[in-house]
RNA sequence: GUGAUUGUAGCUCAGUCGGUUAGAGCGCCAGAUUGUGGCUCUGGAGGUCGCCGGUUCGAAUCCGGUCUUUCACCCCA
């Protein structure tokens, strides 16, 4: 055999059978996003490199698949540049656009774009592939789909509660039990405040979202390696060590946090959220989770991250207030909320517990044996009034034998074969054959479909 | 980007100390069964041992590079 085409690493293929299932979940998110009044758009797969730059940090410009100019790119680059091999200088002559990153910033840049024709509160959901320059490794692919639901042009914290909502709503229909953790922004500002770091927010919150990951000792030595000072830290234990209810956690901080304004104006806003998701019953369980830092730097108020309760994958959905976004592309004054569902993670998680539902394999109900010229006019006749009837059906497009044909519907799975033959047309009949039972049985036309939706 | 790890038939994997013709199971194709799938039996096809280079009389096996897989870090859905 000749060498094997491939695919880039960290892309896949998806199957037929694949595809069902995958489709399954984004039919069941986009229905529930719908039933909220969230409306799609979709936007190009390549943005301007200046639209992504520098909105994902230093570590996510280095994590952009850059696309290279057409033409002869490399007469148009400066001659010392490349001799000097310099890429990051470089990058800028030879390409202007890139693959997106994420759906928020597009959407951003989207929203100032046609800000004029948007009807506010506008709220949208956009279900695309995005890509990332990353190491694959279980659950991160470079290729994934992310489900974007947000709101833009209010302020109410009932977006963050309907966003619960859905998450909640989403995953009771995907039969996935899951605890969605809640953080603020706000709060963590409130605690660098309180220890008296207050501008080493960053610092202080990539590494207390590592705290269960390799505990207080640790997380502490970072600190100091990140250059917070003894007192500091000391200072910080209190915080650290948080346990109990979410009403026990507000509690303790309101003490602690009293001093500072944001601090405090978090802590509102969490309790308010929580309280109305308390009268909503919901299934999934809220907890207040200080430890969540993670999430891109634009996040402002609430930070919210899904975790799937019986599977260890990761977060399978995330996302934020992010008051100044649009800000960036000249919009100011225009904040927004909005969650991400990882399709792709959903997908492995549903893989593992197995938990689709069985109508989702399902291709054909009925396969029509094809028999020559003459049989195979006839099954067209009937095929088509079967799939005016709503009937999955399909006619065997070659006169193959027999033992072929039947495998073929076997592999397919699919339930009965209709066997039309010279001596069936003779008769006006067709033999029908049920292939879970291995019955088949002498029918009229007009039968078949009574008998194949009992 | 850093450090490990993997690669042999379509798939899952054996392959001894470097030795002559690289195997198994499953799958595929054909037949047993000319109008009947699954089960059984018989036969068959299918390999640049990831790729490139090196060591050696001789390499799937040892060495280097590269790509790929998986994992940890960084970061993240």
């Amino acid at each position: 055999m000749a060498q094997k085409p491939s695919i880039p690493k960290g892309t896949r293929d998806f199957s037929p059978a694949e595809m069902l299932r995958r489709n399954y979940i984004f039919d069941t998110i986009k229905g529930v996003f719908q039933l909220y009044g969230y409306l799609p758009i979709e936007t190009p797969a390549m943005e301007n490199l200046d639209t992504l730059l520098g909105k994902y940090g230093e570590e996510g410009d280095k994590l952009l698949f850059k696309i290279l100019n057409s033409g002869d790119f490399l007469s148009k680059a400066q001659p010392d540049m490349l001799a000097a091999g310099d890429s990051a200088k470089l990058t800028g002559q030879i390409s202007e656009k890139g693959l997106r990153y994420d759906l928020t910033v597009p959407f951003a840049r989207f929203v100032v774009q046609h800000q004029s024709e948007l009807n506010f509160p506008f709220k949208r959901y956009q279900i695309q592939p995005v890509w990332r320059a990353d190491r694959p490794q279980r659950g991160r692919y470079r290729e994934f789909f992310q489900c974007d639901v947000d709101v833009v042009g209010s302020d109410s914290l009932l977006n963050e509660v309907e966003l619960i909502q859905i998450v909640d709503e989403v995953y009771q229909r995907l039969n996935i039990r899951v605890v969605v953790k809640l953080n603020n922004r706000k709060i963590l500002a409130g605690i660098a405040e309180y220890i008296g770091a207050g501008d080493r927010l960053v610092d202080i919150t990539v590494a207390i979202d590592k705290l269960d990951k390799i505990g207080a000792e640790k997380v502490n030595m970072e600190l100091s390696e990140r250059g917070l000072s003894a007192a500091a830290i000391e200072k910080l234990q209190p915080v650290l060590a948080l346990q109990g209810s979410n009403e026990e956690k507000l509690e303790l901080l309101s003490g602690l946090l009293a001093e500072s304004e944001v601090g405090c104006k978090g802590i509102e806003e969490v309790k308010t959220v929580l309280d109305h998701c308390k009268d909503l019953a919901l299934q999934s369980q809220v907890e207040l989770d200080l430890t969540l830092a993670r999430g891109l730097n634009y996040y402002t108020g609430a930070i919210f991250e899904v975790k799937a309760l019986d599977v260890a994958i990761g977060s399978i959905t995330g996302g934020g207030r992010y008051d100044d976004l649009t800000g960036i592309f000249g919009l100011k004054g225009v904040s927004g909320v909005g969650i991400s569902f990882g399709a792709d993670r959903i997908f492995d998680v549903l893989n593992q517990l197995e938990l689709y539902p069985e109508e989702v394999e399902t291709a054909s109900q009925l396969l029509f044996v094809n028999f020559g010229e003459q049989e195979a006019a006839h099954a067209l006749i009937l095929a088509k009034r079967l799939r005016k009837e709503g009937i999955r059906c399909e006619l065997y497009p070659d006169t193959a034998k027999m033992k072929k044909q039947m495998t073929y519907a076997d592999k397919k799975g699919i339930r009965y074969v209709a066997i039309m033959g010279e001596s069936e047309l003779k008769e006006g009949v067709l033999t029908l054959k049920d292939m879970q039972s291995g019955e088949q049985k002498t029918v009229k036309p007009e039968e078949v479909q009574r008998l194949l939706q009992r």
